[in-house]
DNA sequence: TTGTATGCGTTATCAG
DNA sequence: CTGATAACGCATACAA
């Protein structure tokens, strides 16, 4: 900020409460305060009022080396799965004293380099990063490197860095059982990229599960990425082919609006011609036309859980990583219905 | 983080380059860098390389008392509106250097004031505030005090402090005159709170507007909050109400959206018994049942003005306030029709 | 209970 | 061009 009146240091608050700083700093610390009198602790800590004194957390960071800071890394705060899980974490690092620094890497991984390595300069004492994908180099090497971070939504290929994601394998396979129940027999799925941990895991229980019912498999199309665009493209590609199909499991809601857009571009009608069913429940999925069927994954949840096993991170450093699976829910409207034939 | 292998300094760097700290600082900065040889500069910058170095922004700050850092204050992420607001700010403040730290308040006094508060203890360069009521007593002080900032959407009483916002009253004679012209007489505004200034300059446009159409301007029912929510109790209360109408203005488009759902509670057919726009032009209005007609408020844009602004306010904190208003644009979609009768 | 002294890691100001 | 030194604001070990 500017400084027509440069910010009160606590030697000002000292000054004033007629004490030396490190009584006032004693004072002005509840974890320390015990050490002084009430009658001094009272004065300064008016004098600290009067005066509007705002300790320097850089000061306070570096005579410390703590920064009460972790950093969440996101790729994308426009997608609305992200602003819940936001909450979630911050819901459970504010109460505990800490504070959140969000980044967005726009789903690029120079950005994603240059945002971690800002965060680290500042000494944030751990990291909960949403970007992770199978194969992940810069997320490896800062494990290694003893960086204290849990992974959200996603995971890396081993498992080796602790992480809190929905359990997408029940999710899907509830999907495809919902799909069988009301009669379909051809249903084809648009993954998300196989390079994420939910791409492929959402992949392998499609095909687990229409295999289990004894249907084929092979309907599968990958989305480059995880947006409305790409599923539009992936569903084109779909009806291009020979392959008949009478239901949708998409690899998450904005793979299914793509579809829903491309249902507009063609007169093909949902569910009537065909069923489709998203993935994360995102906000006003109940008001589209049709209403979207999807499986309701906690974000809220998932972020809080994250920031719990952040926290014991923190606190035991030798703990070995786990994974937490949070359960999942179908949740029925309107874009699925019996086949017509 | 935590320290297997505590973070190399600059001392480590000096070290490994056979040069003295200052002198390693210099190598380090790029507008100091000219200073020094270019074959020690390169020696000190591999060496740096090599231990992966990172600057400890704390002790930077500390001593610069400059954080390159500026606060981004949010009332609630989860509102569509946001995220982009938040896009449109990085994508000028990180070019220019800065890193963004965003806070959530979740429309809360208290957290509003903690949060800020955090802010300012990180010695953050400048702020921009996208909660700002009519009357603020805080954003009012923290101006006072000098604190270099900027107001984003909305704006305070008297236009004293800086503001980027969207040219609401435009908007609202346009989304009227579109109801008037497909016929509609009687228009309702289920207005946003009166303590923001979107909530009463759009309220107050509205009266304008119908009235400069020779249309009664007493059908306004005021939101507690900006939220689907209480959309729908506002909804709810002018159904209970006397007065007639066919068509409804809504604050935004959250508000529009409890429109919807009271719609669907009373089987009231959407735009055949009764027109409704929304402002904001939130994501995937387009998808709703009916496709939202809505303003569309350029909101990356009024992130990256707002950012501009800010710059603009640090390099000349003389500089006197100005409010800018970016122009927004009526997008008609299905849920406006003529009036039946 | 309070005061004194020191150093966190960096950069700015001096000298050389 | 480079090195020595001090200081940013705070917290803490130690002394009183």
């Amino acid at each position: 900020m500017s400084n027509p009146n440069p910010a009160p240091t606590l030697r000002d608050v000292a000054e004033a409460a007629g004490v030396h700083t490190a009584t006032a700093s004693r004072a002005l610390n509840p974890k320390t305060r015990q050490q002084i009198s009430a009658e001094t602790a009272r004065r300064v800590m008016r004098a600290a009022q009067a005066l509007g004194y705002q300790p320097n957390s850089a000061a306070r960071s570096l005579k410390t080396s703590r920064s009460s800071t972790v950093g969440l890394v996101i790729p994308d705060l426009t997608n609305p799965l992200f602003p819940p899980i936001v909450r979630g974490v911050e819901s459970v690092l504010e109460s505990d004293g800490y504070n959140v620094w969000i980044v967005n890497t726009d789903n690029d991984d120079e950005r994603e380099r240059a945002q971690i390595e800002s965060l680290r300069s500042r000494q944030v004492e751990g990291l909960i990063v949403a970007t992770a994908r199978l194969e992940h180099p810069l997320l490896r090497r800062l494990h290694q490197q003893g960086v204290t971070m849990v992974l959200i939504n996603r995971q890396v290929e081993d498992l080796s860095i602790p992480a809190v994601t929905g359990d997408d394998a029940t999710g899907v396979a509830a999907a495809v059982d919902h799909l069988v129940r009301l009669g379909h027999t051809r249903i084809a799925h648009l993954s998300g990229p196989l390079t994420t941990s939910t791409g492929r895991v959402r992949a392998q229980a499609f095909r687990h599960a229409v295999r289990d019912h004894g249907l084929p498999d092979d309907l599968v199309i990958e989305c480059a990425r995880w947006s409305e665009e790409d599923g539009a493209t992936a569903m084109r590609e779909l009806l291009a082919g020979e392959a008949q199909f009478t239901a949708i499991m998409a690899g998450n809601d904005l793979i299914a609006l793509g579809c829903y857009d491309v249902f507009a571009e063609r007169g093909i009608s949902c569910p009537d011609d065909v069923s489709v069913i998203g993935f994360n429940d995102m906000p006003f999925l109940d008001k589209l036309r049709p209403p979207l069927t999807t499986v309701a994954v906690p974000h809220h949840e998932l972020g809080a859980e994250a920031a719990r096993m952040l926290l014991d991170c923190i606190d035991q450093p030798a703990r070995p990583a786990r994974s937490l699976l949070l359960p999942v829910t179908l949740v029925v409207r309107g874009s699925t219905a019996a086949p017509r034939s």
